[in-house]
DNA sequence: CTTGACCCGTGTGCGACACCTATGTTCTAG
DNA sequence: CTAGAACATAGGTGTCGCACACGGGTCAAG
């Protein structure tokens, strides 16, 4: 009596629809189906849990972490040893990705600092950008 | 004659063969093919046209974006205000991940400092997990 | 009863490949 | 000359987290 559809749960949650249904393919919620249309009904209880994986999203969880956490927390377990081994992987891959990032920034940066003082080139020979390969002239 | 199957092509550059076969499906290479076995053949030039795919990738560009370049450069116009206008955006889309990505290191790093003094918790309640449920109760 | 405004479900697309499967080809030993 | 090993190829699927498109269903107002 209380069930939701997707729009209304998508209202209430403030996620969008889609991905409602997505997380509900993925297994990380599972409504019931009304019989009669095939739509989805959630229960109050799946408020809570939607609303728990937006607040796991934002520490950077990825939803099959996520999963793992939830399906600890329904077995009665405590999830948290499981959220802090989890949450020192993302840190270390976050870390890498930043790095990677920061050098990528760096030699754009510089490539177009660069380019600053360099003529446009029409393409000849082997030759398919001139900014491109001069910049990239010592890889 | 002086063509090469994608294996030989894989070894001349240092690129896998499945990325030179996918290159070839969004239109980065076009190479012929072997009338009587299907296989691709591919020219000397694109040793030249690969090698500098992979230059622009080490710029930043995606893979659209360096089509458009080859593609200014095949009919004979300088790719280079393009190259210059590529990649002013992807200096400027780098920087917002880049900020987002540190964001989030930090919201992370937060997160785990503080649960050193906190104890796990069994899930009660509305309660999935309290450690995360503690680090984003501002939100 | 019909029109229109919503809503639903499933399926596809994105980016840049890696991996898998089922053939197909070439090389080698006997 | 051939059986089988060893290698190469093409095409398809999986990745991650949804957004978007498509075709159809539902419901109230007129």
């Amino acid at each position: 009596m209380t069930d939701m559809t997707v729009k209304e749960l998508s209202r209430v949650t403030d996620v969008t629809a889609d991905a409602i249904r997505y997380y509900t393919r993925i297994g990380l919620l599972h409504p019931e189906r009304n019989e009669s249309n095939g739509y989805r009904r959630f229960a109050r209880t799946d408020v809570v849990r939607l609303k728990f994986i937006q607040r796991a999203k934002t520490l950077g969880y990825k939803l099959d972490e996520i999963r793992e956490i939830l399906a600890a927390s329904e077995r009665g377990e405590s999830p948290c040893p499981l959220a802090r081994e989890l949450i020192a992987r993302r840190i270390k891959e976050n870390r890498k990705a930043l790095d990677e990032a920061l050098i990528l920034q760096r030699r754009m940066e510089n490539a177009m600092a660069q380019w600053r003082e360099l003529p446009d080139g029409i393409p000849v020979g082997d030759s398919i950008c001139i900014l491109i390969e001069q910049a990239t002239a010592g890889t």
